[in-house]
DNA sequence: TTGATATATGTTATAGTATATCATAACAAG
DNA sequence: CTTGTTATGATATACTATAACATATATCAA
């Protein structure tokens, strides 16, 4: 699977289509997607950039929305928990998944320089990695790639 | 390569030969291991958890070292940058290297219930993940994998 | 040795990230 | 209707990390 992120493509139909995945899943699997939750969905579709609870906060402020923290925190926990954003844990920032039908384990590609980031798929259980655990009798419940590095988009332009 | 920390090992000894092992390549390298630093890579080895910056600052503390924040984000900064130390950016702690004579891709196996943390290492390379960045045109370079689950120890004890 | 430069530490203050807690609202099931 | 559940509102606070500036210590060239 191919990352998305560095590459153009027609935006506006990218958000669409991601939003009415992710209404289509919660109606299947009984979640409730509130206008706060769905709101914050948009807000980290719009760009492929990974966002600070506080600069969601920011936003859903404008848009009319209770800002304390709790209100961002309690939106991206729902997101997260069921498979629709993931958290950057090197960034303390959030990103909407890009593979939001699939269970898989997300490798985020991190640009260092314009701080996009795309989300590939890992496939450690052929890696040393699942060698390493199952030889150690560790059993993986979730894992995350995160590697940091320069997009082609801002190679050459920034050292 | 074997993760270490969640089998029963000489861990008197494994302190030991980490401490000579990283003084040696300081030495090598030019680097100072000043007393702050070398006590906290001791705080960090003393067990194979992650722990967090205000935790190692309470052990300084208790040394007779100055324990403002700074000193301790100092003396990681200085054992993340050369190696002998990760954070962990999942758990915002920080643990010993476990391999600190090579370079590598870190990939932590966390234990949720008792919270070792074993390293082993990823070969990224031939993952999928390498692919992508390879077909995105995007260069890594620096990369972790951090894998969260039940350790042989824990598992059949606690759910 | 001395002085210049770089590196490391001491200290205060503050920025940034996240959660605990308690109160209220909306709604469905019994 | 009242009980249980889920979601939201709101306040306060805890936890994590860094900026900024002062002082000290090491290193090295002249």
């Amino acid at each position: 699977m191919q990352p998305i992120g560095f590459k153009s493509h027609d935006h506006g139909t990218c958000i669409a289509h991601s939003v009415t995945s992710v209404q289509k899943q919660c109606a299947e699997r009984g979640l409730q997607l509130t206008p706060v939750r769905q709101r914050v969905l948009e807000i980290l579709l719009a760009k492929h950039q990974a966002m600070g609870a506080y600069d969601i906060l920011a936003v859903l402020k404008a848009d009319g929305f209770s800002a304390q923290p709790p209100v961002a925190y309690r939106a991206l926990d729902f997101l997260v928990g069921n498979g629709f954003a993931h958290k950057i844990e090197r960034l303390n920032a959030f990103v909407a998944c890009s593979h939001p039908s699939s269970e898989h384990v997300p490798a985020f590609l991190i640009c260092r320089v314009c701080e996009n980031v795309a989300e590939g798929i890992a496939n450690l259980s052929e890696d040393t990695v699942a060698a390493s655990a199952r030889d150690a009798g560790f059993i993986i419940e979730r894992a995350v790639v995160e590697a940091e590095g320069v997009c082609p988009n801002c190679d050459g332009a920034q050292p």
